[in-house]
DNA sequence: TAAAGCATGTGGTCCAACCACATCAAGTAC
DNA sequence: GTACTTGATGTGGTTGGACCACATGCTTTA
């Protein structure tokens, strides 16, 4: 016997099937970044499901950055499509970071060899530079450690985006978002943090200059010292006794 | 004695309450993986919420891939602690790559990027090579295309672990997964599967014979090289005009 | 003793109501 | 006419309660 309002999704809970139909609507194209999804109770009707799984749904999509919801009424309303890849993989390593499953060694490791890479690559014309010049000049104005570190993560980002690979700069942002709060408990270990600024803005400079002067393969060389020379400082140590393997 | 209930949280959202609650628990060491959470009544009398609101958390956390919810009872029911990162890393750049914000291209080449240096990076006396081993020989035995190409995602994740990076792994397999449909598709243009499953055997074995060798810059070529083919092979075109750049 | 049935506790789903918020249109005072 | 106030509307946010499906384990029964 079926109740009035029984649907068959027989394996799947009702809220993937509301995910499953957001995300062929995606792929399809009839939502775009940018649109919005009918509202929450229309959606529901729609579908035929209650509005609680709708909402269930929007949590998901919301934790990996594919729409934001907003009350009210107006533009900044509604539920609508974007695309922060970098707010989903950052949180999901922070937490598996916090369940000790992913090392930090191991994080700090990939964000050398991604930046290192990306270093590489970018072209010394790459429309990116320019916002890393630009943010440089900012870190000499001598700012408070929290103000330098937002400073240091827009350039680190800059230089990323300057690589011109979208999937390589979402996944070195959210490395970079997952450590950001155990780097930031690290700073206070600097036996002193105006040196250890000071050299940051060299070291940046000279990356920067390399990559200006087309010269890739020191550009890479030099952000692995200056991401590994940080940390190092801070105290972490490397995981295995082969740090210098290729 | 104390309250677990929050009188005030003005900024943020219910769920987010829970999800710091449960996060907090994570990193303080009071919930590791395999532990349970308490019920989801329970959990929202003690944190003086609804159990909507802690019913939305878990959905997040179930999407990061840190907790399996299960009905019933027993060992296998209740909401527990996993580290699943893969799934939530390959779920996200899978809508991602939906939206169009992220190209498959540049999904292939941060492959490559991964791949390439975990070849270069794993010991010829890792563990996981004589899995990969073991799922060479069982790809000789003449599969059917889905069978063939099951064993040969094992085949490139063991290579991945090889290399002794959690992250990297986990993010190989979240963009190997983020493109799966897509590759699917791909062998369907084919000219001719036999022919290419022969020359994919033939190169699995030169990368692992490299890697046995102890040869990590010959592996990694190789990789690169077999990783690029395939797609290529299938149609998918370079994004930019300087392929070859290092 | 073994099978059948019930008790318990879990997540899964739905509904109906209410709140807070942001916008816009109608009404009102000047 | 202009400027302000007020209410209507529509959005997501939250809640409590009810019921279902499921898996286990204890109790009753044949």
């Amino acid at each position: 016997m079926w109740s009035n309002h029984i649907k068959y999704h027989g394996l799947m809970r009702t809220h993937q099937l509301v995910l499953r139909w957001i995300e062929d609507q995606l792929s399809g194209g009839q939502l775009a970044v940018g649109g919005r999804l009918p509202a929450e109770r229309t959606l529901a009707e729609q579908l035929g499901v209650s509005r609680t799984s709708v909402r269930e749904a929007i949590r998901v999509l919301e934790a990996l950055g594919v729409v934001r919801a907003g009350v009210g009424s107006g533009p900044e309303a509604g539920t609508v499509v974007i695309s922060d890849p970098t707010a989903a993989l950052g949180s999901a390593l922070r937490l598996h970071v916090a369940t000790q499953h992913l090392p930090v060694e191991d994080v700090v490791e990939t964000r050398v060899l991604l930046e290192s890479w990306a270093a590489a690559r970018a072209l010394p014309d790459a429309p990116g530079l320019d916002l890393a010049g630009a943010l440089l000049d900012d870190m000499d104005e001598g700012h408070a450690v929290d103000d330098f570190l937002a400073l240091d993560v827009r350039f680190h980002l800059a230089l990323a985006d300057a690589a011109g690979n979208a999937v390589v700069s979402a996944m070195m942002g959210s490395l970079r978002e997952a450590i950001q709060g155990y780097a930031g408990q690290l700073t206070a270990n600097l036996p002193d943090w105006d040196a250890t600024a000071s050299r940051l803005r060299a070291e940046h400079r000279e990356i920067l200059a390399a990559i200006r002067k087309d010269d890739g393969g020191r550009a890479a060389e030099l952000v692995a010292a200056h991401i590994r020379g940080y940390y190092k400082e801070a105290g972490l140590g490397p995981k295995d006794s082969d740090p210098a393997r290729p």
